[in-house]
DNA sequence: TATTGTTATACTCTATAACTATA
DNA sequence: TATAGTTATAGAGTATAACAATA
């Protein structure tokens, strides 16, 4: 399971609209499934990091915490698999988590090599507003489908990943 | 317009199968349009790249091939705003196929500052083979979707990322 | 022997600044 | 003054190898 992050900076210019130049032909590419799902899936993440922007938080960041919001006391290595991160990629990322005092580290119950990830206070009241606000985005702002058609979509994007789920 | 292209690097395990750690909960990041769409996108993405690893050609290889084919003379800045890929980015990637004889560069008729792209021959080939066996992909292996669904998924796609197209 | 979490590191992708030559 | 193409470079994102502690 990929991690719901492309490009991940603050929202900015990223290619100037230098609409001087003609258009070319794309239509080619144009009817492929897997550009038109990355035009989409680009789409959504921007408007996302600019209403993510005053919380502080990139997608891969709203993604740990709400699986550890989630599922409390999950350890890096199972975020690692959920996100399609690899370990050594996640320590940066839950370090950083931790000083800001979103997330806690505590001691595994039965394997004293892991340790379970929990929110704070603090990081509950973030996570909670973050998805709040992620999920009015899902049906007001970005998507401009019907709530039939928002689940005729996913519905269809999870075919084309999961074809025997 | 964004290239269509994550992560591109020739099949390769990326976050190796490690079913061990028990599954988490990610119901509410399932239940995004973003986050589907980005993994439909890297599970087209993976499939594209194990078939144009013979012609050695990554996703945005293939694009710009593609763009070029069907807009013959178009320039560097035209690829730029049409791939979303910012021009000095572009610069080594035109370069390559250069290198590689597959395209060539010639002056423009009208503005001394832009060169004109075009196929050579074996860009042609190439460029022919690797669409042939992009089209194939795209109802056979990748898609376990009816030809009705196909074109449903591409139409509601383009309302999210074209809500006025 | 295998796994968790980690350090160190390298490679790719994406971005900005600044230059040149033309317009 | 603005644009096309380019160089140089910086910053994310993603990858591998190898280690200590524990299973």
């Amino acid at each position: 399971m990929p991690p719901f992050t492309p490009t991940q900076r603050p929202p900015s210019a990223a290619v100037p609209p230098t609409e001087t130049a003609p258009a070319v032909d794309a239509t080619f590419l144009e009817g492929l499934i897997g550009y038109n799902a990355r035009r989409a899936a680009l789409a959504v993440i921007s408007v996302f990091l600019e209403r993510m922007a005053p919380y502080g938080l990139r997608v891969v960041d709203f993604s740990v915490l709400t699986l550890i919001a989630h599922n409390p006391g999950v350890t890096s290595r199972q975020l690692s698999s959920a996100l399609a991160i690899l370990p050594p990629n996640l320590v940066g990322l839950v370090r950083q988590l931790e000083e800001r005092g979103l997330i806690e580290k505590r001691p595994h119950p039965h394997d004293r090599r892991a340790q379970g990830l929990y929110l704070t206070a603090a990081g509950e009241r973030l996570q909670g507003e973050a998805q709040s606000v992620v999920a009015s985005l899902e049906t007001e702002a970005i998507t401009h489908l019907t709530e039939e058609e928002r689940r005729t979509l996913i519905g269809l994007l999870r075919k084309v990943y999961q074809p025997a789920g």
